[in-house]
DNA sequence: TAGATTGTTAATCGATTAACAATC
DNA sequence: TAGATTGTTAATCGATTAACAATC
């Protein structure tokens, strides 16, 4: 039982994470949090706060050791550990996200993907022969998976997150538009159309001046 | 110069367009805010306490239109104007989104794809002809472009945005993985790392009987 | 009219920012 | 030690929820 951390807090690591890998990779060897504010556009204070939502990763008088704060951050969000992913829907765009790289560099491992269309199962897709989504049960038992990616029509959703979710799936990375509410596991939703019409709201409605 | 609405507000939005394009779909002709906060998890309050940021859409003692709210919705989206875009690298995620048909029927109209990997330059794809990206400036001159998809490396985004943003596009909806901070243009980020990262942190850390 | 439900104000809650003592 | 910067508490700000008068 952890003491509860908010989303917004969460959905600000990655960021935070992507920032202090890209300043590895410059040879950055410390940083202050105001230096970082500058650099994210968000307020030294908010850093600070964020980080010791965690724990103390900085030392007082010198700022942060990137590549020490890089790897905590790392591990909070879990990507110390090796996430099995197995994806439902070898449409266009489960084929895109079979195919996206910078997944499996995160430890974010693709072990199967599953349809039910016959003219899709038996490709190969990202270095994996697509299976019937018959067999998943079987897989799921006899492999451990960890995250299961949905790229499958609206209709189907539910029942298929459902079963996933009896058979020990412990997240559900949802890009149908549905609102899953189903116990015992972890969602995320990605809806693009809602991504985009936000999009149609600001370009319609905010002068151009705002950032 | 616009009364200043909250994104927290604009996200929620596309939400209530959705259940209640649903609902129409049903059949049903009026909704009150608490039938509809049970649907969607969410308070009565916040639904009526949104919806006033833009008038009154319902009636007292009898509840609210339900296409009248979902077409007043789409208005406010900017959904009843046709937006024109064009799509910046037909990679596996650019092909993917090309080939997306909610987009379409939604006003959103794929006008362009651009390329600039002599491979893929020629092919057809969601029905148009992949151009080089030497043509962008020309065609942008010659077509009213409001939206430019960014599914290009992330080494080459900030150069092509700007470009895009001098050349009057008004809007970006940018898949790579890099903050935009450019003025006179609305940017919408999918971060797809980062909310894949975002779920792992929650199969890692939350007990699996939260929702 | 009586009942229902909005529109809107007031209260609460949570998140962000500011300030500063602690300390390297 | 003096200067810098964290960790953390306090103040502010904004968003959500509750309450209720207005009104259909």
């Amino acid at each position: 039982m952890k003491s509860e951390i908010s989303m917004a807090v969460i959905r600000r690591l990655p960021r935070y994470y992507r920032y202090l890998g890209e300043l590895l990779d410059e040879g950055v060897a410390k940083i202050s949090s105001k230096e970082l504010s500058n650099l994210m556009k968000v307020t030294a204070s908010q850093i600070r706060q964020d980080l010791n939502n965690f724990g103390g990763f900085g030392q007082q008088g010198y700022g942060y050791n990137v590549e020490y704060l890089y790897l905590e951050i790392g591990k909070i969000l879990g990507l110390n550990k090796i996430n099995n992913m197995i994806l439902i829907g070898a449409g266009n765009l489960g084929q895109a996200l079979a195919n996206y790289p910078a997944f499996r560099k995160r430890g974010f491992n693709l072990i199967g993907i599953f349809d039910k269309n016959p003219k899709i199962i038996g490709l190969q897709i990202g270095g994996l022969e697509v299976l019937d989504v018959d067999k998943l049960e079987q897989f799921i038992k006899q492999n451990e998976v960890d995250i299961a990616i949905l790229t499958i029509p609206k209709n189907g959703t539910l029942e298929i997150a459902t079963l996933l979710t009896n058979w020990g799936i412990k997240g559900l990375w949802n890009f149908s538009p549905t609102d899953l509410f189903i116990p015992n596991v972890q969602i995320e939703n990605v809806n693009l159309s809602q991504s985009l019409m936000t999009l149609a709201y600001q370009i319609h409605n905010k002068n151009s001046s705002n950032s």
